[in-house]
This record gives structure tokens, sequence and C-alpha cells, in this order.
DNA sequence: TATGAATGAGAGTTCATTCAT
DNA sequence: TATGAATGAACTCTCATTCAT
């Protein structure tokens, strides 16, 4: 009997699977509002109510499919981090990383750049993005803020970098891995892989940061 | 008779400008999909109907407000690139102007971010973003794609830079500046500017991108 | 103009009403929940959205049946009630009135028994019959049972009437109106009026409330 | 064998009854629509599949629990009717047994007034309350009805009672029952108990049919 | 020309019933 | 036999767009 509820919960979880792959190639393709339950319930070869026994909602779909996917990036990139020594090689492993994940699931990094940007939701007032966006998924988006900003804290007090704020440094970080990572999806039939690219923010990004940089300069804000 | 056409013109100019504000503030308030017609009509009160004479559709009221501030935002980058001579200095400027310019109109921004990561909309297949964004919103994010591959490139040839992909360089300096923006546009009790952050972005993508990227490297205060 | 608007205004009373006279149809055969509000539309001519111009929701239309009848019905036996001196005539009163405005109401009257037993809804517990009858309409029929009692009160002070709880016998009067209403009703094609059955309820209320009936009769309970 | 089929239809027979116990009890709570199949199985610890073993529908369930206890009550009320004389006694035995009967089966005794006012279902159109109350309940509504009126024509013929269509009698004994009844239901805390209205409702409905009444009072309906 | 009431397709969600296990 | 997951039609309500005034 506890092998039939086992093989039943494996069962149930290859479906919900089953669903939040469907959806999240049509989420990412149509957005949240333009893909409908009937769209995923065609997708996913269910029917609407059976989608309703796996979430509670539309939204909780969406939701899903950030948590889980957030989870397992989290999880690789904190790996990959573990196992390089300077934080210049942390945040080269950070960014290989999160070019990996984006070569690999094309659709959710559609998704989750939206999320990043807060956009499809709502944009300035914390209380409208919040009512989709689960704690959780909040949660998420800010511990790969801080992964990153503790990388560079960590590289200002071992004197690798030069001094700048973490937290800025660590959304700007984003923002480049983000922008590339989009225009590279866009243009569905690049040549080469996202990997290509990695050389090239890591130098943009760790050597911007460099020690040296900021002794020689004074610079006020124009 | 050409007078009171002219009037005419003019007065429907205005009031064209006064719905695509009120549309602004709500699409940025709350996103394309929780925004409704009558919400901007009641907002710029108008008539519905009005609304109509004005623009066809909901979704042209949206890509109006991003013609038109994008049109906006690419004279004064322009202008400001042309007063500028070296690639730093351009590269300089094109960030003062774009966080100048964020700080003066956050309602686009978030709208503009928004676009940007072509998220609210669709994002994996042309067709679906096509049609929604017009050709002219498309050409003008590549004009300012273009427009920072063209400093690069320059810069390239000047020997100022050393040799990268510019469109790659480009995306990624966009990436760089939207992140930060949003993340300070959401954080709605900020203490100080968006320009405080332009030296860092500058220094972090200017210096990541300088020939050799080492103590050879003298800089002027621009 | 405040011509205009006062037609408008009419108009839109008028289009109320027609709603309300089907939709009272439609609930008096059908209930509420096996009323859809596209029967509601399809009966009414309107488009479904035009049913939510106004009505905010389904309730409030079934709500407001009860009200607007309700509130006419109060006053009609307010009226007859003033109209009549002793005690007697005025419950004699109260019963003609119920009897005619139930004849020329029959739609409504199905209703109106339904939320006199409550029992569509919801029966034992408060909050769920709350939930669908509005304040308004509960303190109606609140009302309904006062004014009975009031009068029975009036009888005992006067010594028309022997003692006895001036509510039970309201109730107890309300039930008798009701069932015999509501199986006049049933009958479809019943040969009289309902006005031939109000001798028989009358005798039955008033002369069983005399005076003298108590002294002649001891009675133990049990 | 024959044993261990009488077993199981001892088993049977007790679910059924397990069954119709929480069907009832969330019935009068949440009435007919909004008590789900997935609440009474829940209710009632057996599998969905499993109700429609003993039940074919939903509205089998609801009539079942109509039909069960109203021919409980019908033997109740002829047994006690049997053991009383007078026509005026064995009318107040029948309100004695049905007032016991109500405060034994509160829960039923909510569902049975729905019935009587056949309100949740439909009003007016016979052909919409036959689809939902069984033959059988509407012959034991009727058998109710017709057991009052012929008392009331026993007690017309021995000359205790006056003159009256004992139909209509009966409609309105039972009105003044429900009422009673269901009022008191609703008073959660009601401080005394449902017989204490016995007398009231007996004195005002025997002694309002007793002969002499007519006697004394000649009137013409207005 | 300007209006805003009217439209009706389509949204997310529920639930009585079925049927493979 | 007993299960409860699966079904999908039907529900209430929304809103971009139209058009009579």
């Amino acid at each position: 009997m506890a092998l039939r509820t086992q093989r039943k919960q494996r069962e149930n979880e290859a479906r919900r699977q089953e669903i939040l792959a469907e959806a999240e190639c049509l989420f990412s393709k149509n957005g949240f509002f333009k893909t409908s339950m009937a769209d995923i319930a065609a997708a996913s070869q269910f029917a609407m109510g059976t989608l309703y026994r796996f979430f509670t909602s539309k939204e909780q779909i969406y939701v899903s499919i950030l948590e889980s996917k957030l989870e397992e990036l989290e999880r690789l990139l904190e790996e990959a981090i573990a196992q390089a020594n300077s934080a210049s090689d942390k945040i080269e492993a950070f960014i290989k990383v999160t070019f990996e994940y984006a070569d690999q699931n094309r659709d959710f990094f559609c998704i989750y750049v939206s999320g990043w940007s807060g956009v499809e939701w709502t944009i300035k007032y914390e209380w409208a993005m919040k009512s989709v966006m689960s704690e959780r998924v909040c949660q998420l988006y800010e511990a790969q803020v801080d992964m990153v900003a503790d990388l560079i804290r960590q590289g200002i007090r071992r004197k690798e970098f030069r001094k700048i704020d973490p937290k800025d440094g660590a959304f700007a970080l984003h923002g480049m891995l983000h922008a590339t990572t989009y225009a590279w999806i866009l243009q569905e039939n690049s040549p080469g892989t996202l990997l290509e690219k990695q050389e090239m923010i890591r130098s943009l990004f760790v050597d911007g940061l460099k020690k040296g940089n900021d002794a020689r300069v004074t610079r006020r804000v124009g």
C-alpha cells in the first residue's frame, strides 16, 4: 500500500511537472495574461478541472515555475561558487552557471527576466507585485542579488576589488547578464552559444572592478 | 480657416498629451493588463469614445507613450554625445543623460524597461511582440543599442577600448543601466539621486573596456 | 441638459425595472441558483454586460427585487392598518392587504416566502443567510413581524385579545398567510381568488385570540 | 449465504444512514446548492464514488433524507392521533408530535420547511419542483396535509368545529407550525423548548375553530 | 464632434458525475 | 467492491470596442 501511494505520488509529481513544462512554454511565448487556463489545459492534455487539482490558481502555476527553477538555479550557483577561490573566480563561476542555465532553460529565462524587471505585473508599487509574486519568489530574487553582493563585498575586503556599493554592483551584473541572455534568446537562430559571451561579461565586470582603477583616479560625479 | 485648423490641431495635440500622461501613470502603476480603458478615460477626464478618436486601441496608447518618450530620449542622447569627444566621454554622457531622464520620467521608465525586457508582452516569438510593439518602437529600441554599439566601435577603432563585440557591449551597458534604474525606482524612498550611481556604472563599464585594463591606463576627469 | 439627464434617469429606471421584472419571474420559477445571469440577460433582452451596469452582482438583483417589493408592501400595510380602529380590524386589514398583494405579485411572493423560510440560502446559521440577504432585507422581514406583534400587543392591552407572546403570534399569523398563499399559487388554475381565504384566516386567528376563549377553557400543556 | 447477504444488507443500510445523517447536517447548514458532493463525502468519510453506489445523485440524497424522516414522522403522527379521541385532542396530539420531532430533528426540519415552502427548488411550476422532489416526497407532504384536513373534517362532522374548508385549515395549521418552529430554530440560544409554544398554537387554532365562534359573529369578506 | 451605455466574447474557477484502477 | 482523480460544461463577472444620440 505504501508502494502504491509512493507510485501515485511519483505520478502526480510527473503530471505536475508536465503541466509546469507546458505552462512555462506558453508563458514565455505569450506572457502571463495572454496565456489562458484553457491554453495550458490544451497544451498539457489535461482537462481544465484537473489543473486545479495540482494548482489552486493560474497565478500559482506561474509562481511554481519560478520557484522550482529559481531554487534549482540557486543550488547550482552556490555549488559553483563554493568550488572557486578568489572573488573574481567566484563571480566568473556565477556568470558561467547563469549562462549555462539560461541556455538550457530558455523558456524559464524569459519568465525569469520578466519577474526581475517586475514588469508584467506592475511596476512601481510593491503591493501590486507582491500580490502575484509569492513571498518565496521575492526571497529567491533577493537571494540572487545578495549572493553577488556578498562576493563583491568579499572581493573588496580581500583587496581584489576597489570599493563600490556591493548591492549596486550586484544589480549591475544581473542587468548585464539578463540583457545579454535576453538579446541572445530573441535572435532565434543565433549562431554561437551563450557561453561565448561569458568572457566578455567577465572581463567587463571583473576588470571594471579591479583594485588599481580607483587608486589612480579621483573623480567627481558630473 | 487655416488658423482655425491650426488651433484645432494644437488642441488635439494637447489632448493627446493629456491622455498619454495619465495613461503613463496608470500603466507604470498597474501594468498594461491591469489598466483598463475605463481607468484611462476616468483619469484623463475624457469619455471612452473620445479616447478612440485619438488612438485606435489601448495598445496604441501604450505604444504612443513609448514612441514619444523614446524619441525625446534619443534626441537628448544624440545631443549629449555630439558634445563629447572621446568614446569614453561619449559613453559617460550616454549614461548621464539616461539617468537624468529616468529620474525625471520614472513612470515612463517602468514601461520602458518593461518594453526592453519585452516581457509584459511576449518574449520569444517575434510575431507576438511585433503585434503589440509597433515597428517604430522596435526601431527606437534598436537605435539605442546601435548608438552605444557605434560608440564602442569608435572606441575600439581609436584604441581607447579593447576589442569586444560592440553589440554585446551595448546590451551589457543597457542591462546595467536598466537594472540600476529599476532597483532605484523600486525603493520608493531612496535617499540619494540616480546620478550618484553614474560614476559607478561608468567606471565599471568604461574601465572594464579600457585597452590594457591595468596599471598602464591613466584617466582624466571628464 | 437637465431635461436630457432626467429622461436618461427615467429610462434607466425603466430598464432596471424591466430587468427586475424578468428576473423576478425567473427566480420564482427556477429559484436563485438555477437562474443564471445568461437567463436573465436573455429574458430581459440585454447583453450580460449591461446587467452589470445596473446591478453589481446576481445577488444584488435578487435582493433588489425583495427590497423594492417589501418596501411597497410595507407601505400598503401601514396605510391599511392606520385606517382601521380595533386591533382585530387592523389584523384583518393586514391579512387583506397581504393577500391582495400576493394576488397581484405571485412571482414576488414565491421569492418572498423563500426568503421567509430563509431556506434557499441556508438555514441555521445566520452568517450564511446574511451573506446574501442584505441588512435592509432582514430589517424589512423583521419589520413585518414587528408590525403584527405590535398589533397583538395593542389588542392585549385593550383587552381585545387574551395574553399570548406577541412575537409568537406574529410568527403564527405569517405562517398561516404564507402557507395559504403558497398553496394557492401552486395550484395554478385555482378557481377562486385568494381573497376568499381571507375570512377563514381572520376568523381562525382573530377569534382564536379573542379574550373570552381562555376564560372558558382551562387546559394543561402536555 | 443468505446470512452473508443479510449482513451485507444491514451494513449497507447502516452506511446509507451514516451518509444521510452527515448530508442532513450539511444541507441544513448550507442549503442544497452550497453543499457539494465533496463535502458530503468528506463528512461521511466515504469516497465520492461510493456515495454513488448508494444514491444516484446529489438530489437523491436530499430526497432520501426527506423521505425517511417524513415517513418516520408520519408513523409517529398516526400513532399519536389514534390514541386521542376528540378532533381537538387529535389536533393537539398532531401539534405536540410535530414539535417534539422538530425539537429532536432540527437539521431535518430546516430542510423540511424548505421543502414545504418548495422554495429552494422552484416554486410555481410543477415540472421544476417534480424534477427534484420525488413523487414519494410530494405524496408524503400531501399526506400530512390530508391528515390534518381529515381531522378537521371529522371535527366539523362531529360539530366540534364550525364549517371551514378542511384543506385550507390544514395549510393554515402547517404554516403556523413551520413558522413557529423555524423562528425557534433560528434563534440559536432560545431559552425555552419548542413544546412551550404548543399550547399557544393549540389554543389559537383549535379555539379559532370552535363551533360557537361563527354563531356569534356574522361577517362578510371585505 | 463627443459621449458613455451597450455589447458579448472570453476570462478564471467550480463541481456533479464517471470510470480506470 | 471501493476509490478519488479526471472530466468539461456551466457558472459569474470583466472590459476593449462600437455606435446611436
